[in-house]
DNA sequence: AGCGGTTACGAAAGACGTAAGGATG
DNA sequence: CATCCTTACGTCTTTCGTAACCGCT
């Protein structure tokens, strides 16, 4: 049995492979033989005397025991990672590594991605992997850092942020109402709705500034789970439709959609951003949300929390 | 640069070190020369990049920076074990490794102890290190598991449980008194007291069943911080004490010490147990946890919590 | 056939122990 | 001068890549 094999590296090839799905892809990101990344796979199974990859030529797949492992892992590896940081945070700037982020999909073609890019640029040794995906993840599973979401996670080994709320208000292209403006919630039944998919149903709540709440029930004329093309549908008079505030901050600013009901709000959404407990004092992860919060923080209409 | 050398290996070297003051002492532990000891810390100073230890000929000392590295040492390594552990957990009765234990000295003598050894016997590959302290100690300098303390520790990074609750109670010898109780607690002043150090001052309050409250100042006539001394003191009659009730549950029992106000109490005490966070899913020390627990609650006048 | 994982073998790399050097109380 | 850490050197273990082998699609 071999002794001198780094645990470590055992673990980093062993989660490389469980992403990737395949040894000889993970051995060339690592820079590793096939024969090494097998061996090297072949000991750490040994060493926990279980089998973690279930080999079925041409396909690999996780063991029960392999899901655990990793999470396992990924912990382990990222207390050493952040070792290894802790005494480096005294040169600024010299940030290196890998940081995964998720987040969604309006929110990062729009502001976030700018932000993603800028950091970055600001640490070149930094390498950042960068998902929009609306969805709910499998955290572990793809070895996630950051995760950005609307809503809450469900997963409660994650470590959750609330980091903003994000206002909702009915608006519609001014072509569609000659008045420009309705008076009260119940008004609403009567003009058609774009509806998106996954925040809310065909009713929905209406809360007026004083606190009231107002029952609407919509007739959907336009459902989609993409809020582009719920926007365009709006925006060319289809019907009125909820939209987050930042996400058509500019549109009431030019005109191309009114807010119908000034008095009233949709309920509000809550961003969340969930961590893993693995890395808790990684610098650079930290630094990159607070480099995301910073760019939330200059969007109009969503309201950050925690300073 | 050695680049094959085991990282976690490296630390368990240099937590070796940093626990025995000393590189050959580690060096024989561990089963190395003196020579690949010193050299696998400079391996991890220079991957590092910081001074962890500082070596003054015949001293060695921690760095501030030493300190940090220690307590994420054995975070990672206890992360490391618990995923070695986590599979053989199937095969009952194969537990393995080491376990250092700091209980309150009375406590450990009297019925903890039998507890420990109990274990060991059970799982004879345990090696169980024992130490009986009352004091605060510094949970991660000496690389503890389990630390079993009267009140609660400070250090806010452990996860801390409360175990039971200590019932006090004003004692006597029968001799001390011609009528073997007293009436009020105020009485108590006249009578000379037997204190301990480390608990309380010289003046205690205490509460009667129905909730009322009585502050009495005592006159001390013998101080110890020794509880077995303290019970000597009482049993022959030097003056009253305040005793928790497992301790002379017994003396009660046999008329050597009677409850002088059988409706009144000094303020409970309350048993932790405090655990590293590093450790966390670690079978061994669970198990030995619970080992102890079930011992406790095999004494009379201690209270356990949570099931 | 072609792709992917496992096993065999030679070569190179690295870590270990021994032993010498140096500093301190 | 005894102790303890560091550095140098030769040996030996171990791992790596190449390559052959095998099992599927």
């Amino acid at each position: 049995m071999s002794k001198r094999l780094d645990r470590l590296a055992l673990l980093e090839t062993f989660a490389r492979i469980a992403r990737r799905g395949s040894i000889s892809a993970a051995a060339r990101d690592l820079g590793l033989s096939q024969a090494s990344a097998s061996r090297q796979l072949a000991e750490l199974e040994t060493r926990l005397g279980v089998q973690l990859i279930r080999r079925s030529t041409h396909e690999l797949s996780l063991t029960s025991e392999g899901h655990q492992c990793l999470a396992d892992a990924d912990a382990i590896r990222g207390a050493w990672d952040a070792l290894e940081e802790r005494f480096r945070e005294d040169q600024p700037g010299a940030l290196r590594g890998a940081i995964r982020a998720v987040v969604p999909v309006a929110l990062g073609q729009l502001h976030l991605t700018a932000a993603a890019v800028d950091f970055q640029r600001r640490h070149p040794e930094v390498s950042v992997t960068w998902t929009l995906d609306d969805e709910e993840i499998r955290f572990t599973e793809i070895g996630c850092d950051i995760w950005i979401k609307i809503g809450r996670p469900k997963d409660e080994r994650l470590i959750v942020r609330s980091i903003a709320t994000i206002e909702r208000m009915v608006v519609a292209s001014p072509t569609l109402l000659a008045s420009g403006r309705i008076g009260r919630p119940q008004q609403l039944a009567s003009i058609p709705c774009v509806a998106l998919a996954p925040f809310e149903g065909h009713r929905m709540t209406l809360t007026s500034k004083r606190g009231a709440k107002a029952m609407v029930a919509a007739t959907a004329s336009f459902v989609t789970d993409n809020i582009f093309a719920a926007h365009q549908a709006a925006v060319q008079g289809i019907g009125f439709a909820v939209m987050p505030r930042w996400f058509i901050a500019e549109d009431l600013q030019h005109g191309r959609l009114v807010d119908l009901l000034p008095t009233w709000r949709a309920p509000k959404l809550t961003l969340s951003a969930a961590l893993s407990p693995a890395g808790r004092r990684s610098k650079r992860r930290q630094l990159f949300l607070a480099h995301l919060l910073d760019a939330l923080r200059q969007v109009d209409g969503m309201d950050p929390q925690h300073k």
